[in-house]
DNA sequence: TCTCTGCATAGAGGA
């Protein structure tokens, strides 16, 4: 379980064995066996033996993996063999049909496209394929009458639904339709002959079973209810998950008479192949259905083209086949790194499965670029890895273009990906889904369970379904499902995961609504629901494509990386005059009167810039007026602009500012996610209110503005596959992962980031990532070139009192307070006369002082006092102490303090800000969170007019950072003991 | 030794 700490094991239908010992029994004269020897108990005592043989010895299986076992088990032993039994390792990763069905041909190109997910370019033939689908799908469960059929691919086609993928793409819509009225006479033949005469149509056939045996059936097939479609499924039992094109009540009619089953139906509009990928698919399918009804032991293959049905038997052999390829990519997904010395912690990439010998395939596989890549920068340095002699001299050729140091930089990242990766899937992922009861999922607030559907469903827009759910029994338990979460929901009974994800919509006491993709409707009345948070593998696929694109053979990309990893110095032009246009001179000046010097300095930086310019923006610098004032300026003089962030909040806040200007934009990126007021500016609304239903006018939209603002993880829009900025702005750039970071750059010609290195780094959760850089972010890896870097040193925020004490700690007092005003500002206590005299108690002494406004910084120790410091604060770098505080503060009547951890108090601000340190005692278990400097400077940077710390100073000096700081304080004699078991919340002072 | 943001997605077809 080494792999794995927080594995589930249990026995059961929904088994988890951990595999503790794998021997390989070969005997004389019989078949090799594989002897595992298995336990499902978490003290990994109770061992069991599983016993693989007729081909199931050859799944890849090591100690530590986690398996489930299908099948019989007698006396503590199964066999998994011929003619029974699956064995499924890690069978809560969940791989889909397609992804198997590929690998059938080659397992790298499944394993390379499950890493790079989403960095398929797509084509024409696709975007016809799906919309046929979706035309198909809607006409067989309304109506299938030609002038219905018609008038639907109509609506759609010439709709707003695929204008995006067209514009992508760029097809016209009259030619996609060209495209897709040559299918519908095909669509009608196929209702003909297996909906309204299936007594005219050829025998097909099917293998059954029948009282215990399989017999081939010669049959007519009557397709007699849609019950269906997009149906999605996971199956925790086979490792799979899928979505079903049509799930059909079907009638065969044989000699032996007639009977139904419901069964999958796939669409394909593609090539009549019948090909084992696509029956594969079918097969897949089979198994799915089996989280959800009795086996369908077989399935049909539709080609719309002809309308020709073939069925597609599920033999055991075929799903025994499939399941050990299955078990194959889940092999390579899972140990994509190793360890090569016991007890050392240097990780390691693994191979990917063997390259295969077949140019022919080779020659149009979309993960080529990244097959080669891998090859080159890791698999060639393996002596264990050889390849196809004729594939040597093209895998040098497609990677000549790349330096031995761009090499490195891809099989470091690549390596701390995938840690970091792994650490993800561990913490989160969607596992508990079926692995822990709502009940208890609820505990923590990621989960909401016992609910049922109450009122209509209401279509939003097109495949947007808003529902409403309401707890079955009183109101809703504490959670943390706020509005714009993503959720996932599942019946409570087994077997029905996954139903539909969606958002959140809003949240009451007993109601939950949310928008959905599917349309739940049809389910029983009385079906209970939970609703997951989903945590996702949100933004895994972003980080790897942006790497795999960096080393792309192409200007683009050659530049960035002679920026990034070869550093290159950036250059500047000499003269303003060659950037400003005359007509802007006024313009700009105007701008710029409202600039102090260094914010002025940066806006010349950035413009004289040909690569790029890195904006440092200490707290309180004014950055969101910076970057507001960059981008009008920008603009002024003709240039189109990228503005993005890591996060929604932090793109809205400099838009709020922009949109007072008359500069216009255009907000990408969810509505749900984007603030009300800039709304209006999103492409869903304009879309909406313009109703935007061609491609020429959506090619409008996209132009109608030169400056586009959106997250760093929207890049993926179309948009950008279209156009190229003249200048990309990043803010919160130290923040954000150098990977993602990049995304935005591909789409510019000059870049501007914007952060504050001093301040808190990216997440990594991987220790091992951490120690190998990956918490470098690109503003600080381009921090080295100096001469790219303004730094905004006047602050609007702390009065010089607190504005000391960072600089003292990290600026090196570079720091200045913007005014006289803001260098004597003091808090506001308009109470405090009254509250003095209540306080006439000489043993409160410490708090008149304190709450005496001139008091702009002080450190409570508590160290004599034995007060808890669980009695205060309002920041603080534990979560577990900001529940109890906010606990005891739920008890006042008024409570509009905000409590938060220092590291989400980030980039905001407060008149008074109180600090909770927490830490009362010496010993040598240091948590890590306050060895950080950077989290420090934000802590203490934060406060406006009042800064007070409370903590055991004694405790705090262990923490460098601390120490310095309290010895700064003591210095300033801005220490004080703390009354005896006083506490600040009792006096409501705020 | 406890800090946490990003996002739609599995399959659309071709050899």
């Amino acid at each position: 379980v080494a792999d794995s700490p927080d594995a589930i094991l249990r026995n059961g239908l929904n088994n988890r064995y951990c595999v503790l010992e794998v021997s390989v029994i070969q005997r004389n004269g019989s078949d090799p066996e594989k002897h595992l020897t298995i336990t499902a108990s978490p003290s990994l005592e109770n061992t069991e033996l599983c016993i693989l043989r007729n081909g199931w010895e050859s799944v890849p299986v090591v100690p530590g993996d986690i398996v489930h076992l299908e099948g019989e088990c007698s006396c503590g032993t199964w066999v998994v063999g011929a003619q029974s039994g699956y064995l499924v390792l890690y069978p809560d990763l969940l791989l889909s049909g397609t992804a198997i069905s590929s690998s059938i041909r080659c397992m790298r190109r499944a394993v390379l496209s499950e890493r790079f997910r989403g960095s398929e370019p797509g084509s024409p033939q696709m975007l016809v394929g799906t919309i046929l689908h979706d035309i198909f799908q809607q006409s067989v469960t309304n109506d299938l009458a030609p002038e219905k059929v018609q008038e639907l691919a109509n609506k759609i086609v010439y709709g707003q639904k695929y204008l995006k993928e067209m514009y992508l793409l760029n097809v016209k819509q009259a030619q996609i339709m060209q495209e897709i009225e040559e299918y519908l006479p095909s669509f009608f033949k196929w209702a003909e002959d297996f909906m309204h005469n299936p007594a005219n149509q050829n025998k097909m056939q099917l293998k059954l079973s029948n009282g215990g045996k399989t017999e081939d059936v010669s049959s007519k097939i009557e397709v007699v209810d849609i019950l269906d479609i997009e149906e999605n499924i996971w199956s925790p039992r086979f490792g799979l998950k899928g979505k079903i094109d049509v799930t059909a009540r079907v009638r065969i009619h044989c000699q032996a008479g007639a009977q139904s089953r419901v069964m999958p139906l796939e669409l394909k509009s593609g090539k009549e192949s019948n090909s084992i990928e696509h029956r594969s698919q079918v097969i897949l399918y089979t198994l799915l259905s089996l989280e959800r009804r009795a086996d369908p032991e077989a399935g049909f293959l539709l080609y719309l083209k002809t309308g020709t049905m073939y069925p597609v038997s599920a033999a055991r052999m075929d799903r025994r086949e499939l399941m050990k390829l299955r078990n194959h990519v889940a092999f390579y997904l899972t140990h994509s790194t190793y360890k090569p010395d016991v007890g050392r912690q240097n990780s390691q990439l693994a191979a990917l499965p063997p390259v295969i010998d077949d140019s022919q395939t080779c020659k149009y596989c979309s993960q080529m670029h990244n097959c080669f890549l891998y090859s080159r920068a890791v698999e060639q340095k393996m002596p264990s890895v050889a390849f196809p002699a004729a594939l040597v001299p093209v895998i040098d050729r497609e990677t000549q273009h790349l330096k031995p140091s761009h090499l490195e930089y891809f099989s470091l990242w690549y390596l701390m990906l995938t840690l970091e990766l792994q650490s993800g899937e561990h913490k989160k992922g969607y596992k508990n889904i079926w692995m822990t009861p709502s009940l208890e999922r609820e505990k923590a607030g990621d989960c909401v369970g016992n609910m049922v559907r109450v009122d209509e469903v209401h279509e939003v827009s097109e495949g947007q379904y808003l529902h409403f759910f309401q707890r079955r029994n009183g109101a809703i338990p504490g959670t943390n499902l706020l509005v714009g979460d993503r959720v996932v929901v599942s019946g409570e009974e087994k077997g029905l995961l996954g139903l539909a994800t969606g958002y959140v919509r809003e949240v009451s006491a007993t109601k939950v609504s949310c928008l959905l993709g599917r349309n739940l409707s049809n389910l029983p009345k009385n079906t209970v629901f939970r609703l997951d948070h989903d945590e996702g593998d949100v933004g895994t696929g972003v980080p790897f494509k942006n790497l795999s694109k960096l080393m792309k053979d192409c200007p683009v990309s050659e530049r960035l990386r002679n920026l990034i990893i070869d550093f290159q110095k950036p250059c500047f032009i000499q003269h303003l005059s060659s950037v400003l246009p005359p007509e802007a001179k006024e313009t700009v000046a105007n701008i710029l009167k409202g600039l102090n010097k260094p914010q002025k300095q940066a806006m010349k930086q950035v413009l004289l810039s040909k690569d790029y310019t890195l904006i440092v923006g200490m707290p309180g610098t004014g950055k969101t007026t910076t970057i507001c004032a960059l981008v009008r300026i920008l603009s002024a003089c003709g240039f189109s602009v990228l503005l993005t962030s890591f996060t929604h909040t932090a793109v809205d806040n400099v838009l709020l500012k922009l949109a007072k200007f008359k500069v216009g934009f255009l907000r990408l990126g969810r509505a749900q996610k984007v603030h009300p007021d800039i709304q209006k500016y999103t492409e869903e609304e304009i879309c909406r209110s313009r109703s935007i239903k061609s491609v020429t006018d959506l090619e409008e939209v996209y132009n109608s503005q030169p400056v586009v603002a959106t997250s760093c993880m929207g890049v993926n829009h179309p948009i950008f596959a279209q156009k190229q900025f003249d200048f990309c702005i990043v803010d919160e750039a130290s923040q954000i992962s150098q990977l993602v970071c990049l995304g935005p750059l591909f789409c510019s010609k000059r870049f501007v980031l914007v952060g504050d290195h001093q301040q808190l780094p990216p997440l990594v959760l991987n220790a091992e990532a951490r120690d190998l850089g990956m918490s470098e972010s690109l503003f600080k890896r381009l921090e080295q070139n100096q001469n790219a870097v303004v730094q905004l040193t006047v602050q609007y925020r702390m009065n010089s009192k607190i504005m000391s004490l960072s600089n003292m700690l990290v600026y090196e007092g570079k720091l200045e307070c913007g005014s006289e005003k803001v260098s004597n500002a003091t808090v506001n206590l308009p109470n405090l006369k009254k509250l003095k005299l209540d306080l006439g108690d000489a043993s409160k002494s410490w708090l008149k002082e304190v709450l005496d406004p001139d008091t702009a910084v002080c450190f409570l120790n508590t160290e004599k006092a034995g007060c808890k410091p669980s009695d205060i604060g309002i920041i603080s770098p534990y979560r577990h102490q900001l529940k109890t505080i906010t606990d005891l503060m739920a008890k006042w009547k008024e409570n509009r303090v905000e409590v938060n951890t220092v590291d989400k108090y980030q980039g905001r601000d407060k008149s008074i800000i109180i600090v909770s340190f927490v830490r009362n005692s010496i010993d040598e278990n240091l948590g890590s969170l306050l060895k950080d400097w950077r989290r420090l400077n934000v802590a203490i940077t934060r406060a406006k007019h009042k800064l007070l710390m409370v903590g055991c100073v004694p405790s705090l000096c262990c923490y460098p950072p601390l120490e310095k700081l309290l010895c700064h304080l003591q210095s300033q004699a801005m220490i004080s003991f703390f009354g005896a078991h006083e506490s600040i919340h009792k006096c409501n002072i705020l």
